[in-house]
RNA sequence: GGCCCCUUCGUCUAGUGGUCAAGGACGUCAGGUUCUCAGCCUGAAGAUCGCGGGUUCGACUCCCGCAGGGGUCACCA
């Protein structure tokens, strides 16, 4: 066992979580899980503009869903409370306050235009722009209500990522940022450190694009007198298409709509996983517990990963197939079709074990079951475009389902049984297999798809299997 | 433009100097599984390891350069 440490998911609260947000998250709490240390949710409100109602509660909704679950944090609690960043303002500006004093940071009352000035003639010299190069010359002293900006030193930097490995800077890339906003609030940039220290957080896990701000929280680490915690900055996953960053303006879906599509939290978990991770092997199918027990930081790809729903469709029915079919049944409550209201759990559970190879997600179930719960109407067209029956004589077909019908309604309608009758048909009427099972098939669930003909009569039971024969028949 | 990172089949990846004229998985295609769809089984196509130099008996693996891509340079995180 490693020694225990503790990580956080720190989210803004600023809309639906999406894969990448999930994929941190989930990093985050397998390292924390396999250490036997803790994993905590905190949320960085401090940008109260770009705030969206209900993020916080949809947050913990996804992690709830996939099971990733806090030790401490906003909606649990803890020894380090509040976990709300806003909340904690008071830490926020005694740390600030300290900044002050040592004359490490500074009131800057310059408008966004006046800054947006001296960008501008910092591009035009084709140099980054460093607000250290225009510091104030005489900054009034700090109130309230004037943001506040950390005094840099800048230091040339060596650090380990665990996943980006050794990382070198020059002093070039240490700047003063703004660390207080006009409105009261910290920034990220600045919150973000006072908390961890003081929730005690060992390892900080977030995305690749906070690498070239880290230069900048280790002179503040030094300021501070804080010994940073261990670092590791996740590759992106990008989008299906391109080389870019996957976004929500992309299509990125919110995480809970894959739970509506009815994927497995166990499948997404697996696959978000395995989207820049392996563990050397060729497994591809890991358990949650393998994933604890395996997962390794420094096996992270460095370079990001694009979004393969095909790949997790085929993890989802992977992890379907591995269900118990009372497990199926308790995870398919709340995908059946509307006709299936009255239907016994015990006749949809004999369903799930017919469709269960079939499944890709949860979603599909209506369109593979609804003939179980309902006579469709009859459909021409299912006849005319098979590949067995579109050119054979209607009133061959009819004799051919007056037959069938007349044996069938001696079967006891179990598995053997039907299937004894039915290879018994084959012969007696000398037909093929596509010909007859094909036609008996469309007769009994009108669907262009149903699981094995024998099965699929079997559940149906004698009385639905003869009626739709019937009607058929008088169709046509 | 500065700085940082990345570059193996369409996609996710294995690979840490020789056993790799590069392995697995998804996807695709073909065949099989007495009808369909799915699943399963078998097989096929698919990367001269971004390019160019080194080092070495030998490089996908080490070094240098180049190119391409990404990130960042906010009173957003």
């Amino acid at each position: 066992m490693k020694q225990p440490v503790r990580t956080r998911f720190a989210p803004s609260p600023t809309g639906f979580m999406h894969v990448g947000g999930v994929r941190t998250a989930l990093f985050a709490w397998l390292v924390a899980r396999q250490s036997g240390g803790q994993f905590l949710l905190r949320i960085e409100d401090t940008d109260k503009a770009r705030e969206v109602e209900g993020s916080i509660q949809h947050i913990i909704d996804s992690l709830d869903w996939l099971g990733l679950n806090r030790d401490e944090g906003v909606g649990t609690g803890g020894p380090y409370a509040p976990y709300l960043q806003s909340e904690r303002r008071d830490r926020h500006m005694e740390w600030a306050q300290k900044l002050i004093e040592q004359d490490r940071a500074y009131a800057d009352t310059r408008s966004e235009e006046e800054l947006d000035v001296i960008r501008k003639d910092a591009a035009d010299k084709k140099k980054p722009f460093l607000a250290r190069d225009y510091r104030p010359e005489h900054p009034p002293k700090w109130e309230p209500g004037m943001p506040l900006r950390f005094k840099s030193k800048p230091t040339a930097y060596s650090w380990h990522d665990e996943v980006m490995g050794d990382i070198h800077t020059g002093p070039e890339v240490v700047d003063d940022f703004i660390i207080v906003k006009a409105d009261g609030y910290p920034t990220y940039n600045f919150a973000h450190i006072i908390d961890d220290v003081d929730m005690r957080i060992t390892h900080i896990m977030r995305g690749q694009e906070f690498v070239s701000s880290v230069p900048n929280y280790l002179n503040l680490y030094e300021a501070l007198g804080i010994t940073p915690p261990v670092m590791a900055h996740l590759p992106q996953i990008l989008r299906p298409d391109g080389t870019k960053k996957l976004g929500k303006r992309d299509g990125a879906k919110d995480i809970l709509d894959y739970a509506k599509d009815g994927y497995l939290p166990e499948a997404m978990l697996n696959f978000l996983a395995s989207l820049g991770w392996n563990d050397g092997t060729e497994q591809e199918i890991f358990s949650k517990d393998e994933l604890i027990q395996k997962f390794e930081l420094d096996r992270v790809q460095r370079s990001g990963a694009r979004f393969d729903e095909k790949r997790l469709e085929w993890m989802n029915g992977y992890h379907i197939r591995q269900l118990s079919i009372g497990e199926l049944y308790t995870r398919a409550e709340g995908f059946w079709p509307e006709e299936a209201k009255g239907a016994t759990s015990e006749y949809k559970e004999k369903i799930l074990s017919l469709i269960q190879e079939r499944l890709k997600y949860l979603a599909e179930i209506p369109s593979l079951t609804r003939f179980f719960f309902t006579d469709l109407p009859v459909d021409r067209s299912l006849i005319e475009n098979n590949k067995y029956l579109s050119s054979a004589d209607v009133v061959h077909l009819k004799t051919l389902l007056e037959t069938a019908r007349a044996e069938l309604a001696d079967s006891n309608f179990s598995v053997e049984d039907l299937t004894n009758r039915l290879n018994g048909l084959l012969g007696l009427t000398h037909t093929k297999p596509g010909v007859l099972f094909s036609l008996i098939r469309i007769a009994t669930t009108e669907a262009p798809a149903s699981p094995a003909l024998a099965d699929t009569l079997s559940v149906l039971g004698k009385d639905t299997s003869l009626r739709r024969i019937d009607l058929l028949l008088a169709a046509l």
